[in-house]
DNA sequence: TTTAGTGT
């Protein structure tokens, strides 16, 4: 009897440790992924309401970026990083090879866009990230799950200007800057579902949200930029509000956002204190 | 090939 009783008190002391041990490493496991996302995210990463098989993703961690990555339509519906002002004559790395990413479940070959049409465009960019993330993160910017087939002329050339504004004209203005971006698929799944370069979902359009992360001074800025584009248009031809992106891809940016301030940033056009005219009609690298 | 790519 008294054996028993002891042998049970023992297996309730081991069990008490394991589940002591799950409670600290989930603790931990929790607060890790709470500082990573701070550090990739200003006000929350991005949300959407109910339950919709075209807005449910899963977050990948990168270096550098988060993604928010769509099963169902087999691209990241968003993109999120941060940067900084980097030095004007900064060099980066060689451009690594593109890379399968195994997380995405499809097999998303570096070879599934030949012949499409389509370049394998970044989201998250390869200079920026490189630039102030460092060559380990310049390398997750290849990862097939970072690429969205665009047409060359937005790719090359309208969306590598506007890319090379962030880096080049506003991060210097500002020191820091919050950037989300991804893509814009057509309101009805079924008229787009079958449009796929492989298993990767074609979108019409792509969206770039910039915004200073000052707790009292928040300034945003935010573009649509359709596939069809000539590639020499002015940038702010494509100044939308952040709430337009929101109700065409149907996610909230900056949950964390109050709902006096969200009013002011995400539903107001204000340009003021960017300078746009400056970089609007700056021609691109590659023309 | 200056921060974007494809294709030979």
């Amino acid at each position: 009897m008294g054996k028993s009783l002891s042998r049970w008190r023992r297996q309730g002391k081991r069990l008490g440790i394991a589940v002591l041990f799950v409670v600290v490493g989930a603790g931990l496991w929790e607060f890790q992924e709470r500082q990573h996302k701070d550090d990739y995210t200003w006000m929350g990463v991005p949300t959407w309401d109910g339950f919709h098989p075209t807005t449910f993703h899963r977050v990948l961690r990168n270096d550098g970026f988060l993604a928010g990555w769509s099963d169902v339509r087999a691209n990241a519906l968003w993109v999120s990083y941060q940067v900084e002002a980097v030095a004007d004559d900064t060099r980066i790395g060689s451009r690594p090879n593109f890379k399968a990413d195994w997380r995405t479940l499809w097999p998303i070959g570096t070879d599934s866009y030949a012949g499409s049409g389509y370049d394998r465009g970044h989201l998250a960019p390869n200079y920026a990230i490189a630039a102030v993330h460092g060559r380990s993160a310049q390398v997750d910017t290849f990862l097939m799950s970072n690429m969205t087939p665009q047409r060359p002329n937005l790719n090359r050339q309208l969306w590598q200007r506007l890319e090379e504004s962030v880096m080049d004209h506003f991060a210097p203005r500002f020191d820091r800057l919050q950037v989300i971006t991804g893509p814009i698929f057509p309101e009805r799944f079924m008229d787009n579902v079958f449009n796929r370069v492989g298993f990767v979902e074609v979108p019409e359009a792509f969206y770039k949200i910039i915004v200073v992360p000052d707790e009292e001074a928040t300034l945003a800025l935010a573009f649509i930029m359709p596939q069809d584009v000539r590639g020499n248009e002015p940038l702010d031809d494509y100044l939308v509000t952040i709430d337009e992106i929101e109700s065409r891809t149907g996610l909230n940016f900056f949950p964390d956002l109050s709902s006096e301030r969200e009013a002011v940033v995400e539903g107001l056009l204000r340009t003021q204190g960017w300078a746009l005219e400056e970089v609007a009609r700056r021609p691109g690298r590659f023309q």
